[in-house]
RNA sequence: GGGCCUGUAGCUCAGCUAGGUAGAGCAUCUGGCUUUUAACCAGGUGGCCAAGGGUUCGAAUCCCUUCAGGCCCGCCA
């Protein structure tokens, strides 16, 4: 059984309507690791939903929460907004609500082209709204409890005057510098490191916010949330999760929700990613090379307590063709493979929307990768496909948007992770400099004639030059080497015939010409 | 110190969430193909499933112990 309904069976066990949660905090650009949570909670919901449970997915977006420092990606000018709620401060770029949304909006718009669709709450306006007001109250009640909670279950040493609250100073606007010097219901009063001393009404949305061990349990109840993953950095004894265990039951008098915890996504050769250092790729980033339901057949194939390594260099190109087999299989056009395990269902979840009802029309990945690199546009590349033949001419309107879809992702990829033995430009506009002896001008100028009188076919250009090459006695390697030259300039490349055949016959025939005269 | 994951062919890994003759890709070898961006086709070689114990008619798979490697937590969220 896939892993997505092994969890969906767990929640079916309680006959309600489940509420699968996930979150994270948008103070930088979003890694990929929120794209596993994400996804995971996608699969769980949408198992549910098939086996006909009721069900919501929900996104919380923890902007309320403090920028902690300057990240290395900010700038130094930032240093002035430490400790103030990100969804308070400036956006970085000026396009934005605030610092928050900056992060926020991109990653949003990624959920929509892999297909996830939840319903998204920010926390600075749950909390402006007043929505945490009771629970706030409710954690002020009982700030013994859970301190005591926390104490036990973290084995940390809270500070004598510490409450379920951190004050937001009405001067500074800061979180992280207020300290709560009396409580008496609806009252704090408070004084912060700036030097301001004031109150605060606990009854009143947004003047606060509840410390993170607090807000999550809060949370759960406030929301009826009945699943949420999380990472496994959360995962550990005495974290987060444990002492939210108990506040949640506790406190808030609600089960604690059920979950999975997964595992890191690692990028190959570098480890692990961290968002705070910078060297994380991000979400969106991972979705433009990567098409959509091959990101998701990557999370959706591997167990979630599995890290995965993420190799996007050459390694995309065999996880795209990986996927186009599981495809293959799931039509019936091909057998499964022992250990293809769960490869119906692992398939479904894999789509962003619903599942075909056929096989879209599948066209090598790798050659589509050469084939950007020819033609700049999508239209340009669909004329080389139909003039070779390489779909048919009422190709359907959902497969072109797929295939043009592949190769706008392919296009990124090669620009910004590629490497360079897969690299070329054709030379169109002048030819390259080169220096070619006479042998080999003469098994051009052969080959030109050769050339003229066929159909401008692969199997029949690679035979071409193959002839040629014996006529003229020059060794092939040789002459493959003559024809990257003074196509692409170099002195490799992609499979002659299929590459020459993508090319413009005359285009082709003219570059001769001029290298030889 | 605590937690999680991993250990299966030369390499990368699947199979462990159904206990029932050990699987794929790459590499290698053979044959074919007029060898071209990690080429293609057909076939072959290759494994005491980390070690030990237990449960079972039967264990890579479940349980316990040990060894080795990786990651996370012990600031904040």
């Amino acid at each position: 059984m896939h892993w997505a309904d092994v969890l969906a069976d767990e929640l079916l066990k309680e006959d309600k309507k489940h509420v699968l949660a996930t979150g994270i905090t948008p103070s930088g650009p979003i890694h990929i690791g929120n794209m596993r949570e994400i996804l995971t909670s996608d699969a769980v919901y949408r198992c549910l939903l098939h086996k006909g449970g009721e069900a919501e997915l929900i996104y919380v977006a923890d902007d309320f929460d403090p920028l902690r420092k300057v990240y290395p990606y900010l700038p130094k000018s930032y240093e002035k907004y430490v400790g103030m709620p990100i969804s308070e401060i400036p956006c970085p770029c000026g396009k934005h609500k605030s610092y928050a949304d900056h992060y926020l909006i991109s990653f949003l718009e990624s959920l929509k082209e892999i297909g996830v669709k939840p319903r998204v709450y920010r926390a600075n306006e749950m909390y402006k709204n007043g929505d945490y007001n009771e629970a706030i109250q409710i954690a002020m009640e009982n700030m013994d409890k859970i301190k005591e909670i926390i104490q036990k279950i973290s084995k940390r040493q809270l500070p004598k005057n510490w409450i379920p609250f951190n004050i937001l100073c009405s001067k500074c606007k800061r979180m992280t510098s207020t300290e709560a010097v009396l409580y008496e219901y609806p009252i704090i009063e408070y004084k912060c490191s700036c030097g301001y001393e004031g109150e605060v009404d606990i009854r009143q949305g947004g003047v606060g916010k509840l410390p993170w061990r607090v807000d999550w349990p809060a949370r759960w109840k406030m929301l009826n949330v009945t699943f949420e993953p999380f990472g496994k950095d959360l995962g550990t004894v005495g974290g987060a999760r444990d002492t939210g265990e108990r506040i949640v039951e506790e406190i808030y008098n609600y089960p604690a929700p059920k979950y999975t915890v997964y595992e890191f996504i690692l990028l190959k050769g570098k480890g692990a990613m961290h968002s705070s250092k910078g060297t994380a790729l991000s979400a969106e980033e991972m979705l433009k090379m990567t098409p959509p339901e091959v990101l998701r057949f990557l999370i959706m194939n591997n167990q979630p307590n599995k890290h995965i390594v993420f190799d996007s260099g050459l390694g995309l190109l065999n996880l795209v063709d990986e996927y186009d087999r599981w495809e293959r299989v799931y039509f019936g056009k091909e057998e499964p493979v022992k250990g293809m395990k769960d490869y119906k269902k692992t398939y479904e979840l894999s789509q962003p929307e619903k599942t075909p009802d056929e096989i879209p029309y599948q066209l090598p990945y790798r050659h589509l990768v050469t084939l950007v690199q020819i033609a700049d546009t999508w239209e340009d590349v669909k004329k080389i496909l139909l003039r070779t033949k390489q779909i048919p001419k009422d190709l359907s309107k959902t497969d072109e948007e797929h295939l043009k879809q592949r190769t706008t992702h392919a296009r990124y990829w090669l620009h910004n992770f590629a490497p360079d033995i897969i690299k070329f430009e054709v030379k169109t506009k002048k030819k390259p400099q080169v220096t070619l002896d006479e042998k080999q001008k003469k098994f051009l100028s052969t080959l030109k004639e050769k050339i003229d009188s066929i159909d401008w076919k692969a199997e029949n250009i690679h035979n071409i030059i193959y002839e040629t090459s014996e006529e003229e006695k020059i060794p092939i390697k040789t002459a493959f080497k003559t024809i990257y030259q003074i196509i692409i300039g170099q002195e490799k490349g992609p499979r002659m015939g299929y590459f020459l055949s993508n090319l413009d016959k005359d285009f082709v025939l003219k570059r001769i010409e001029e290298i030889v005269k």
